[in-house]
RNA sequence: GAGCCAUUAGCUCAGUCGGUAGAGCACCUGACUUUUAAUCAGGGUGUCGCUGGUUCGAGUCCAGCAUGGCUCACCA
């Protein structure tokens, strides 16, 4: 980034003061620095440190001056603590360098724990160091950064002045060590697989594109890591997940990012029922891990992850809020005429299958607030997914539901790789048809098949989505660090 | 991609009917050795998102553009 040509005054003024600190013989940008002791750590333990000598370091972020002392306020990873610095106590060298610290420097203090006669546990002063001279000016002290662009923007910024969003992606980082520690003590092996694909499987989406120099060839950048997690079931790894980016070429939404994370995990000789109790299980138990409660609220709405979740399955579900009785449709031209009637615009060639999900979509989903596994899905819409073995027109598969959304999606594996061809064949004539989002032919993964793979159980949860109801974010961009912008200019 | 809304000082926001740009915090100067949204006295620091248009005169009205937010579409 450049160096803007003019400075405001704000911005001068700090540089003005760098310049005579190192005047004065005083580096305002110093070196390792070692503490004793963050904030919490002394309030929460001020009986046995008072009077003890301690050395703490962070950002000052409010400073009350008093003539020859004064007070301010020092962030730290933990918190905030007060520290009292006093002219008698540090000597004329130190207390300039008190005197002429803004807000956002960054200093090192070491002093003596105390409570002042307000009763605010506090460090007192004996040396002050300018650890990292602060040359912008900080957000107001009591809003806040509101700005919703600049928060994301500059999201250091935001770390630094509203605490709750450093709360935020704390929290994810615990959701994500408790799912993993879940999944490590059920025997589940954590992989990493390409991001760089050459064939992008997995799912329904549009990839993006980069190119391999030295190789001159394209590749894509994964839109699932799910075929070659399934490779390692046939290479017999029976138990593997992998949570990790992938990236999708489409829309950005308050629940749509081009990366995001998911977890994928696969259980040999497991099928759909053994995904669907675990993922119950992983979900309550996270949350109980996590926030201590499995009741938890989202946007003013109580949600209860208490297991076990209700059991909908998906043509149940159809007839129940949209009134319509797929077992009494069996041609696409009857489901279309229903659909039609129901007021849904409707492709001239759409499948049975097709106008299922259409209706469930449109006439379900929004319905499904509390957890609900939906059950049942058509094979059209699965091409990955083993078959009903009592009704080959739908799969062995779940979506889950939460607050109207996706949350997890399984389902019991294709293993039949004659099967898989026909389905992968299915989808590139609806991909030579238009439609650029239908699955590419995977040879290789068909030789994998080939070899022979365990019956599996597959799981993909999106744990995005999941961090958002677990910390009652409306936004997706809340629970990305760096959520991706238009860049400006 | 479409609709609606927003964009004014470093930050949070006012700005009436079109008539010289405002407040709080922050900042600067001074006072103050247990304050805590410290206090007291003084000081306004600005490409009103950008480009055009209407007008004697535009932060304000109109058009286009940019960025962002929300909703929809697409999707997980």
């Amino acid at each position: 980034m450049t160096v803007e040509l003019e400075l405001n005054e704000l911005m001068r003024v700090r540089r003005d003061k760098l310049a005579e600190l190192r005047a004065k013989g005083v580096e305002p940008f110093g070196q390792k620095f070692e503490r004793t002791h963050l904030s919490s750590d002394i309030l929460d333990n001020f009986e046995t440190l008072e009077g003890q000598a301690v050395v703490i370091a962070g950002r000052l972020t409010a400073k009350r001056g008093h003539g020859k002392a004064g007070f301010a306020n020092l962030q730290d990873l933990k918190g905030q603590i007060q520290i009292y610095v006093r002219l008698d106590d540090v000597g004329e060298e130190n207390y300039e360098i008190f005197t002429k610290a803004d807000i956002g420097d960054i200093l090192g203090i070491a002093g003596t724990v105390f409570k002042t006669k307000k009763g605010e546990i506090s460090v007192s002063a004996t040396q002050v160091t300018m650890l990292s001279k602060s040359l912008r000016p900080l957000p107001e002290k009591w809003h806040g950064l509101q700005n919703v662009e600049l928060r994301y923007r500059q999201r250091y910024v935001d770390l630094i002045v509203n605490p709750e969003v450093r709360d935020v992606f704390m929290t994810r980082s615990r959701i994500i060590r408790a799912i993993r520690n879940y999944l490590d003590s059920n025997e589940f092996l954590e992989v990493e697989t390409p991001m760089m694909q050459p064939i992008p499987g997995g799912a329904a989406a549009r990839p993006f594109i980069t190119h391999h120099n030295a190789l001159d060839i394209d590749l894509y950048l994964r839109i699932a890591p799910e075929l070659y997690l399934k490779r390692l079931l046939v290479g017999g790894l029976e138990r593997v997940y992998e949570i990790n980016r992938n990236f999708r070429n489409e829309g950005i939404s308050t629940k749509h990012n081009p990366e995001f994370t998911m977890l994928e995990l696969y259980q040999a000789y497991g099928d759909y029922e053994d995904m669907l109790r675990l993922t119950e299980d992983l979900i309550s138990h996270t949350a109980q891990v996590v926030l201590g409660t499995m009741e938890i609220e989202y946007q003013g709405e109580k949600i209860n992850l208490t297991p076990p979740w209700t059991r909908l399955p998906m043509l149940d579900a159809i007839k129940q809020y949209a009134g319509v009785d797929f077992t009494q449709i069996t041609s696409d031209e009857q489901a279309r005429e229903a659909a039609k009637g129901l007021g849904l615009k409707v492709d001239k060639d759409a499948t049975r299958g097709n106008l299922i999900n259409d209706i469930f979509e449109e006439f379900v989903e929004p319905k499904l607030l509390q957890p609900t596994f939906v059950i049942g899905h058509p094979v059209e819409i699965s091409p990955l997914a083993k078959r009903n073995v009592q009704d080959p027109r739908y799969t062995d598969r779940f979506e889950l539901f939460i607050t109207a959304r996706e949350m997890a999606n399984a389902f019991s594996e294709l293993n039949d790789p004659i099967d898989q061809k026909e389905r992968f064949q299915k989808q590139v004539e609806q991909r030579a048809g238009g439609d650029d989002e239908a699955h590419m032919m995977d040879e290789d993964y068909i030789n994998a098949l080939e070899y022979g793979m365990p019956p599996a159980g597959g799981l993909g949860i999106g744990i995005d989505r999941l961090v958002m109801l677990l910390t009652d974010s409306p936004s997706i961009r809340d629970v990305l660090l760096f959520p991706q912008m238009k860049p400006r200019d």
